[in-house]
DNA sequence: TCTGGGGTCCTAGGACCC
DNA sequence: TCTGGGGTCCTAGGACCC
């Protein structure tokens, strides 16, 4: 079959600083940061240039790059830049996969009878969003939505940049590992204490050593991304698995009175945000900072999923003062609270993979469905969701 | 150099069930 | 009665991403 590079990835360029130069011409060519509680957000590239990156706290930034302009973060300003920018994914395919509020992955194979190739959409798309956004934005295009983040990265920024299916090897294994997508600072310092600098050297290696070093998933994984088998689709319409909050309060001494508030305020906000996306959860996880930057996440999982403000502050606040001799010891300087185990308040998720290979697959899940609900139940169970499992329709008759 | 806020995925042990 | 295997759920921690 022929294969071709037809996945962009899509990412706009020192996001919040750039819709800043944009709204203000006075910021334009000059070394811009976004701050906000102490801490750079964003840094422009004329800023970057000089070492300013993130997280980093304002008065280094300022150090490394006199003359820089701090200025505070207007989100909803960058919300509705991301909106019109989506708007304009959304004009280019249908199958469109954010990953976040600044970047996006673009199917454009079933785009082909149009004969225009990839590369020339994306140079189309990059046009459109400078003309009608008026900001600027990377773009790399290659065969797997993996291959096209990593071209991306390299093109940055402002740029554009094609992996064509034979070039996949000569393109990424002169890359050191750090600008593979997934490795990070730990696992690159893994590598290089193995003598691995660059993904050629990795890609040398049999899977098992890596299995060895990383571990079975990130062995892997590890292996697939050197070797260009990476998944060539992207995913559309997956929701989201949980919903969190959290606030630094600084340093301390903060009294429990004090940390339960703040905790109040986060379930208020998380269980409205919930509420607002029509999902419930089952399972409160409460987050802990402390001055020493130790953390410690502490979680309980209710009988049945629920968004009731009352409920979930409950549980939070239950965590908290089972957690509160850790808290004397430590000083805490952050708290936050999530919500896991999300499903639609109009279906209840069966866990029943029915890809399972020891599962006998779609009989034994509505047998399941069948017992736990009852036969009528097994009538509505026809919708299948994105094939996790059954869903049934939580009906007051079910 | 002292570190914000929002997420995803993986690992691992213990409880529990068949 | 003892032993074993296989599976899921819960909890906690950690790496990584933007």
């Amino acid at each position: 079959m022929f294969v071709r590079s037809t996945i962009l990835h899509a990412d706009l360029d020192a996001f919040y600083a750039s819709v800043e130069q944009r709204d203000d011409p006075r910021l334009r060519n000059r070394p811009v940061a976004v701050g906000g509680g102490g801490v750079i957000l964003a840094a422009s590239y004329e800023a970057k240039r000089r070492g300013v990156t993130t997280p980093m706290g304002g008065r280094q930034a300022r150090a490394l790059c006199p003359g820089l302009i701090i200025v505070r973060p207007r989100f909803d300003a960058y919300v509705e830049a991301s909106k019109a920018v989506f708007e304009l994914f959304h004009q280019t395919t249908p199958l469109v996969q954010g990953v976040s509020i600044d970047e996006a992955f673009l199917d454009v194979g079933g785009l082909h009878r149009i004969d225009v190739p990839p590369v020339d959409i994306a140079a189309r798309l990059r046009a459109r969003v400078r003309d009608v956004v008026g900001l600027p934005i990377t773009v790399g295009v290659a065969r797997t939505p993996f291959l096209a983040k990593v071209a991306s990265r390299v093109a940055k920024p402002d740029g554009l940049l094609l992996v064509l299916p034979a070039d996949e090897e000569s393109f990424l294994h002169p890359l050191p590992v750090e600008m593979l997508w997934g490795v990070g600072e730990v696992t690159a310092t893994k590598l290089h204490a193995y003598g691995l600098r660059t993904a050629g050297d990795v890609a040398a290696l049999p899977q098992s050593v890596l299995v060895a070093a990383l571990g079975p998933a990130g062995g892997r994984h590890l292996f697939a991304v050197v070797h260009g088998h990476t998944p060539a689709k992207v995913v559309v319409g997956r929701s989201r698995g949980s919903i969190g909050a959290q606030r630094a309060l600084g340093h301390g001494p903060h009294d429990q009175a004090f940390v339960r508030a703040a905790l109040l305020g986060l379930v208020d906000r998380v269980c409205r945000r919930m509420r607002k996306a029509d999902r419930i959860a089952r399972t409160v996880v409460l987050r802990l900072r402390f001055e020493d930057y130790t953390k410690v996440t502490r979680s309980r999982s209710l009988a049945a999923a629920t968004d009731s403000s009352e409920d979930i502050a409950a549980v939070a606040v239950g965590l908290l003062e089972a957690a509160a001799p850790l808290i004397r010891e430590r000083g805490i300087t952050l708290v936050g609270v999530a919500l896991t185990g999300l499903s639609s308040d109009e279906y209840v998720q069966l866990a029943l993979p029915l890809d399972h290979p020891d599962h006998g697959g779609l009989d034994e899940a509505v047998d399941a469905v069948a017992v736990r609900f009852g036969t009528q139940a097994v009538m509505r169970a026809s919708l299948l969701r994105r094939g996790e499992g059954i869903a049934v329709p939580l009906l007051p008759d079910a």
